[in-house]
DNA sequence: TTTAGCACTCTCAATACGAGAGTGCTAAAA
DNA sequence: TTTTAGCACTCTCGTATTGAGAGTGCTAAA
């Protein structure tokens, strides 16, 4: 599909005045608006070329124009260039992050929250995983009765904890050399290395190696951690959710993990840490966004630890802008965490 | 306000019905549907009464009858008596508890669910928070660089953690040292003992110290921790957020912190453990909760550590269904934060 | 290749209207 | 005194009609 320069200038016009107006556009509409220098008849045959190249549709034949998705995807993809937020944004944002101080829930709240409010969409945030976990270091700690917390440390700064309900009471004190004793043990182990040891070992030491190969696990998983939603309402306002049905299924993708599981493993593997990916109407078989649209991003240190984070609104959205804000929260996350493990 | 019998029967046949149906009842269709021994006539007579003290409202002249706030109040307070669930459900929803094993993550989020599901209708679940932190325990882990994993267990087993960053880089040995050392120091001290013990330390001891402060003071709070969500879409099936602007300022009540803390801080504190606060359209100046209902309960053991648990819905809920869930849900989570700390 | 002119199509808001449901009132029955 | 049957009345809601407005596609001229 090659199109003519000025059929590339009009469906980008349709699409920036349709994001912006929810109204389908018209010939004359456009050309005044815009300050063309053709007429309304030629927009109208260029209008007719685009739309038998199924970027642009008719909502009845005495209407204006209005993108389809594959419109959207054209433009996306071919017509949007890069862009970038305003300075005076990206100042703005990173100052919040800034008297947000060191604690990652609160930054990655803060990002939720920041990603809501410039894309006025549902946005979502993963907390970092790690990759290849190693044991680095453990500690028990008695809290009462038999309950024992375990703290595991996993290497890049990655901390578990568990609580295990022991058969009797025992002492902190033999906790304490339990733990220093596999601490000498298991240093810098991987995951199967830690099984093989539990193997060797019985009763306390078993359990409680067990469980720390337990978390290990984990940590291939995407979703474990907490999720961090906002702007969930947002979406309402959008007067293409008007009828609450479709509010509602795409919603559900966001709040229920299972959903978001697979959406997230679905396009995740693809998609390299700085990288974004753009969902337009559910493409590749995804029913419940089929009115949405959706842009994930990656954040954090490749092999170390990643995250996800996106937004989620309607088709009609301003796509230059919310991709520009996902990459530059995804860019600000990813330094947070090569801090943290810098140190 | 003292009604008959007659009319307390059919008041509560009105709200019974229009519950179910959304739809406003008639004389005739009353006598029909629930073999009334008297007629449409004398409904109607007795309907007439209801309305004028307020319990119920034409929304024209000739419509049925549906219940006003006052009416909900009225039938809620003095009519519907106390409910319970059936015990097969009981049943149901403690064997998904027992499934969820012994992680508190595991059992509110489980909470928020069964809560959302059984009542169709928005949920919300915060963590249990202790009511009068006592240091108990603290451990200090090096993770990476010049960051030190602090892990501090206070009574009633509530552990925080928190990453502090060092000016340099300090060896595990000697922070484990210190460790032991604040321990033994601090044991069983409240908050104010902390902060005069950290008055007397200088450097590495004064800053962990002050830090521990920090995390007992939090411990007020009520809306300190996690908070779990859930159902926030079920709100969108119901017919009176057909108009989305409603839903979206119900739900916002849910998702923004700021409300929910002036929710929870404003009810709970005149609901004891066990309890349940019902809040019918909104009293008490809750602007942005005219249209729905909420109904919130207190779990957990008062002096050590108490939660809360919720529902948001239409003003047209099952209230006995609702209440009996918040209740046994509640009852639940109680012993769970009885067992976890009795061991 | 572009544009002016024009008939045509379709939506949307306003209006009208009849069916249906439910009421309130009155007078008779219990 | 309380209950009930009967009936006229009211109001909503779905359907049909209509006219204005916006925008199109086509044709013929520039």
């Amino acid at each position: 599909m090659s199109l003519g320069e000025r059929q590339k200038l009009i469906l980008a016009l349709v699409i920036r005045d349709y994001i912006d107006h929810a109204q389908p556009v018209g010939s004359k509409k456009l050309v005044d608006k815009y300050g063309l220098n053709f007429s309304p008849a030629t927009v109208r045959n260029e209008m007719v070329a685009l739309t038998e190249s199924g970027l642009l549709h008719q909502p009845h034949t005495s209407a204006g124009r209005v993108p389809t998705e594959e419109g959207y995807r054209y433009f996306v993809r071919q017509l949007m260039g890069q862009t970038d937020l305003a300075p005076q944004t990206k100042r703005m944002i990173t100052h919040q992050f800034y008297q947000a101080g060191q604690d990652i829930d609160h930054w990655l709240r803060l990002a939720a929250s920041i990603l809501a409010h410039q894309s006025q969409a549902a946005s979502i945030v993963t907390a970092p995983y790690p990759e290849k976990a190693r044991f680095q270091h453990i500690e028990l700690i008695s809290t009462i009765g038999r309950q024992v917390l375990m703290v595991l440390v996993l290497s890049g700064g990655d901390v578990r904890q568990q609580v295990l309900t022991l058969a009797e009471p025992v002492g902190q004190e033999l906790l304490s050399t339990t733990a220093a004793q596999l601490n000498q043990l298991c240093q810098g182990m991987d995951k199967s290395g830690v099984a093989t040891m539990a193997a060797q070992m019985d009763s306390l030491e078993q359990d409680i190696l067990n469980l720390i190969v337990e978390e290990m696990d984990r940590s291939g998983a995407i979703l474990d951690g907490e999720v961090y939603r906002d702007g969930l309402t947002n979406v309402l306002s959008e007067p293409e959710f008007a009828e609450v049905a479709l509010a509602r299924r795409a919603l559900k993708v966001f709040e229920e993990r299972t959903f978001l599981q697979d959406l997230l493993t679905s396009t995740i593997l693809t998609t390299n840490v700085g990288g974004v990916q753009v969902l337009i109407g559910g493409e590749g078989n995804w029913e419940e966004l089929r009115e949405c649209s959706v842009i994930l991003g990656r954040y954090g240190v490749p092999g170390l630890a990643t995250g996800t984070l996106g937004i989620l609104g309607p088709i009609r959205m301003s796509y230059g802008h919310s991709i520009s804000t996902v990459r530059f929260v995804a860019d600000l996350l990813s330094n947070l965490v090569v801090e943290l493990n810098v140190g």
